[in-house]
This record gives C-alpha cells, structure tokens and sequence, in this order.
DNA sequence: GTTTGTGAAAGGATTCACAGCA
DNA sequence: TGCTGTGAATCCTTTCACAAAC
C-alpha cells in the first residue's frame, strides 16, 4: 500500500486534490452561489456571505475552501473570480463533458432538454432508446438511435458519462451495456440498486425516494407534536 | 429541556421512533427491495441478502433495522410481509399523501406523469403553473391552474407536499407562497438554495449538482492516475 | 476592527467482532 | 450451525474557538 500525505502536489498539468466526499457535494454549490455574486458584480466574498447563500456555517465553508488549498484573505473575504476559476478547475469543469442519454421517456425527455447541462458544460452527445419506435425521433437537435447503437455512440462522440433514464426492469442491462463499452461514471435515475465494477461511479437519483423521506418527517411531526414543537422552537 | 428516552413508546396511535438520518434515507430502498421479494414469493430474509440487494454492509442493515424497534429471528432473519408493514408504518406510508406540483415546464411535465410517485402513494392532487397560456391545459388527469389559485388548491385538496419544478428565479416566490399556504414539506428541483422558516422540511434534488460530483470524479482519475489505480485495486 | 485558517472537541455514521439465541 | 442484536472501535463530518493576518 503506496502511503501517500495529504494533499499531494504531484508533477503533472492537474494536481487534483484528494476532498472529503461531503466537501465535493458542496462545490457545485459554492460554484453556482459564486457566478451569481459574479453576475453582480461582487469581487470578493466572505464566508460568512457564502455560507448565508448555500445555507450553511461559515466555518464549514472555510474548511471546505482551505482544503482546495485557495487561500483567501484574512479581513476581507475570498476573491470571487478567483474562487470560481479555482472551483471550477477541481471540479473538471474546465473541460467540456460529453453524456449519453439512454432513455427517453417521460424523465429522459425532460433531462435531454434540461438548460442546466448545457449551461454546466455537460453535452448531451447521444440520446438512446430500446423502443424501435422512437429511433429517427429527433429531441433537443439529437436524433434518438437505437439501443444496439449504443456502444458505437459511445465511442463516436467519446462520452465517459452516462445517464440511465430507463424504466427499473432496463436499468441493469442498459448499465452493462454502459460499462462494456467503457463509461466510466453513471447517473441513475431508475429507481433500481445497479451493480456496477470496480472503477466505475455510480450515483443515484431516486424521486420517489426523496419523497419517502418526506413522509417520514411529515407523518413523525403529525404523530409525535410534543418533538415537533422541541424541534421548531430549538 | 424535556429528557427523553430511546425509542419511547408513546401512548398516541402512532408511535413513531426517532431514527438516525442516515437510516431513514435508507428505509425506502429496503422498502423497494423487500416489495421485489415479496412479490417473489420469499418469506424471510437475512440481512446479508438485504445487504446485497442494496448494496451495503450486512452489519449497516442490522443496525438500521434494529432502530425501528423490528427484530429478526436469529438463525432465520427477517419476515418480509412483517417488514413491509414495519417500515411503511414508521414512514407513514400507510397513509395516501397528496401532492401539490408547481411548474409544468419540460421536468415538472415528466414529474406529473411519473408513475413512481403514484406507485408509492403520492397523489398529485393539483398542478399549478404561473404561465397564463398553461392555464387548463390537462396533463395527467389533471389540469395545470394559475399561479394566483395554489393557496386555493392547497387549501382544497389538503395537501401537506409542495413539489417545486420551477425555473430558478421564480422558485423561491413559489416556495414563500406554499408555505403561505400552509405546506410544510417540500421538494425542490429548481437549481437554487430555497430559505424556509424553522418547521417546514426542505429537501431538494439537484441533477446538475450530481453531473458535477460525477465530474469530479472522472477528472480526478484521469488526472492522478496512480490514486486511481489505487483505489480500483483496494 | 474584520475575517481567514486550523487545531481541538463533539457528534454521527459505519464497521468490527462477538455474545446470545433459534 | 446460522444469523441477529449490539457494545466498542473507527472513521467521517461538523462545530467550536482562537491565534494570526489584513
């Protein structure tokens, strides 16, 4: 086992340092907070500010800043330009991401035209679907292609990521299909448990799930009042 | 500050335990897996098989069944039919719950049709949208109302779950106008951190957040090849 | 004065490991 | 023998609190 110490500048172009998971759930949003502040015209930051803005502690928001190894200035705050190039940068925004869409039901339509990809970096290559039907289909200026095409899209337009928009009893063949074919980071939105190798990142995006979690609070808060009002009034 | 017990069982009708968050965002993939079981025709199940159909640690299932007050049978495991029911119980889902959608554009269209949701037992009691030219347009059974009338049809169909689909700029407005009304949960799809009153639960759901981590990822592995060596052959 | 960076403390969550029961 | 339930240990995350820097 190579021991290796924290935050390892290596040689090469992109020294990308190792963050807690928590802390790069996080980013995206400083990111986002960070244009808008931009957009108007702001040039530096507090993390007082910042934390206000995602919802969050402001010593939160320093460790997690400190750990991308930015500095800020003591006094003043943190240069907001500086801080998103910084960001965006270890992020792996600076490059385009190109995404497979399998999937174009009700979700995947939705996804293949959601503004928030492109708007990130993220380019919708290649939309797939199993249902002959809909191949030719045109959606967002993609033509939709057939499920055996996969693997040729894949390697076409050179995408390492791939979106599962498949209805659950799809999901697993689909993510194989994926795998073999070399991408390397799924996101799912099945609401089925895939079996990945070793290798690859998968996340997971389960509406209903979200939604559970929900009831759960709303229907503890109904049952127990006696906590619920502990809790609203702590 | 009232000192309180573990698991109290109190003398209401529902008695619902106070469980680690973790555990509760948990309870509905379980929920999910057990459903396929049941349907199979199991009876019982180890939480070894749990754990692998989940994708976790056996000792994680324990533990997070074990908070629910449910206990198994050593040597044999745990009851599916009897497990359904424990965990529909303490999540409330023996109760219908309905659902008020705002914003009918390209997500909030997929959102209304995804049979997830009704599938679980969320009722999408109301569609509301703040274009006027939307207005009466019937998606899914029901038709999208004016922005002006969501206080009416909270008010109407006593729904308790606010789901935001919104662009960005408007979520917040719709947000403030939901708890207005008197919801008290609410999901958000808007790419935007939404500010709640103590007492309302906000969760929210982010698809290009989730790009971003996956980016992360992918960027780091490219980028330090030897971490990622590493990790794939731990 | 203001604000960062960071050790130290506190709090959760996960994993280990094993006693106890069927 | 097989599997659960659970204290103990470990790991990760958050929060605190303050010295150092502007």
């Amino acid at each position: 086992m190579t021991e290796q110490g924290p935050v390892p500048p290596r040689g090469g172009s992109a020294p990308v340092p190792r963050l807690p998971e928590a802390t790069v759930a996080r980013l995206p949003v400083y990111l986002r907070a960070l244009h808008e502040l931009s957009e108007d015209g702001r040039r530096t930051v507090s993390s007082h500010e910042l934390a206000a803005l995602v919802g969050g502690g402001s010593a939160k928001v320093r460790k997690d800043l400190s750990h991308l190894g930015t500095y800020g200035t003591r006094g003043v705050g943190y240069e907001v330009t500086e801080l998103v190039g910084h960001i965006s940068g270890v992020l792996g925004l600076t490059q385009h991401w190109s995404v497979v869409l399998v999937g174009v039901g009700n979700l995947g339509h939705a996804l293949a035209g959601y503004g928030g990809f492109s708007a990130r970096g993220f380019r919708v290559a290649a939309l797939i679907d199993a249902d002959p039907a809909r191949a030719g289909e045109v959606i967002a200026g993609q033509p939709v292609r057939p499920l055996a095409e996969l693997a040729d899209a894949v390697a076409e337009t050179g995408v390492s990521i791939g979106v599962i928009a498949t209805p659950a009893s799809a999901a697993q063949d689909v993510c194989d299909r994926l795998v073999a074919a070399g991408v390397t980071s799924i996101l799912n939105f099945a609401p089925v448990v895939l079996q990945v190798p070793p290798g690859v990142d998968l996340r997971k995006v389960d509406l209903a799930v979200e939604l559970q979690i929900l009831s759960f609070h709303q229907h503890r808060r109904a049952a127990g009042a006696v906590d619920a009002v502990a809790e609203a009034t702590a």
